[in-house]
DNA sequence: GTTTTGAATTTTGTATACAATATGTAATTC
DNA sequence: GAATTACATATTGTATACAAAATTCAAAAC
């Protein structure tokens, strides 16, 4: 960790540790050695441990008291599941802001769907977040608050986005606006049902691209 | 931390300090000092920081890089929100169960709810967590994960079985197995997340009770 | 040949030590 | 007198040290 960090050293090295496991590096069930990562980012075990601690919370790692860290077993299930979850808890939200966003943040809301349109690579991800984060401000602050641990829990909200999933991304946002814009609470909880779902198997693909879920050694 | 303990010590810091905060013994927006509880519990840091990472995740602490822990400012709104959280995803585990559970185990299910109503004091509590995890069985392993997460975050499935609780929970659990026998998937929706929305109602009395959200002084 | 047992080694968990930042206090300035 | 600055203190973050448990591997027993 060259850079003169002073503080937060854990969180640099949850992403770290998150990267490699999503990237496929590092294996389902295969041991988390704390010494190798120290080595390999030169600190020492103690914001190593606490970072592991955090992706056990996460649910990426399978820590046993004694024993360590391992990486989780996850299978495509458990991303599809979670990723239905994640609609589920965002769906309520859609129907919330059908009925609450004000016309201005509709309008606010459409903009980011049109220069998500025209937008390419990087900035796709950043104007998804946009579009989300806009719909969200009508959750209550503890959903919101889950709404972010389910983001980051997980396989969510990582992968890359493809020119695939970028265009099928487009139809659902769009067809949440619609619903939105109309006023149609229980139509704006079906389409982000629906999308998110998509999302979930455009994620499991993606990992299933980088060789994830398990080890053909 | 006398016993002689092997590992985990940073499991028994959490519950130590979950405990404190939720008698309301810790308020709103204290600070939390590490070497005072390593003092109280005559245990060094580095578990303890283990354990306030940990509490951050759970949404009960406030942790700022530099700056230290805090007690999270959670409001009466947090609670029912949470608790309305928690109904989503159990009122679609019981949707699930209405149709996907056997004949046995729906008398299992009956059989535990006829032992809670002849229960006692501290029964209560076990046989609660019994009924509920029985249901759970129909649910996925991503979706009990979440549960699980629900149930130990903030202020859920801590609080007595007082008696007036008591009662209301043995009617919701009522209305639920109603609708699980007659195979009512929506009915059973309705009926779990009614009786989660109850929870959360009492929960929040009983932190008023405490004396939990803020500092009368 | 397989299983068991028992040290040697590795790795985790906790404690302690040290460095850097933040906090609190008092003196100084306006 | 209020605000600001400089210094002293306290507290956090990271590194290192040490103790205990788990894993490994080889020798011995069956």
């Amino acid at each position: 960790m060259s850079a003169g960090r002073r503080g937060g050293l854990a969180d640099e090295i949850v992403a770290y540790v998150r990267g490699r496991i999503l990237a496929g590096d590092m294996k389902p069930g295969e041991k988390v050695d704390q010494d190798a990562i120290a080595e390999a980012l030169d600190v020492s075990r103690s914001p190593i441990r606490e970072a592991l601690v955090i992706l056990g919370q996460e649910g990426l790692l399978d820590v046993t008291p004694r024993r360590g860290a391992f990486v989780a077993s996850i299978t495509r299930e458990d991303v599809i599941d979670h990723y239905e979850l994640f609609g589920l808890v965002s769906g309520r939200v859609a129907a919330l802001a059908a009925e609450r966003l004000s016309d201005s943040e509709i309008s606010e809301l459409r903009l980011i769907h049109e220069r998500f349109e025209a937008a390419t690579g990087e900035d796709h991800s950043k104007l998804n977040n946009e579009f989300h984060r806009l719909i969200n401000t009508a959750a209550s602050r503890r959903t919101r608050w889950l709404l972010r641990h389910l983001e980051r829990s997980i396989p969510a909200g990582f992968y890359a986005f493809t020119p695939g999933w970028t265009e099928q991304a487009h139809t659902g946002h769009d067809e949440i606006i619609d619903a939105i814009t109309r006023r149609d609470a229980d139509g704006a909880r079906r389409a982000m049902e629906e999308h998110l779902h998509a999302a979930g198997v455009a994620a499991a693909d993606a990992l299933t691209e980088r060789g994830f879920w398990q080890d053909a050694s």
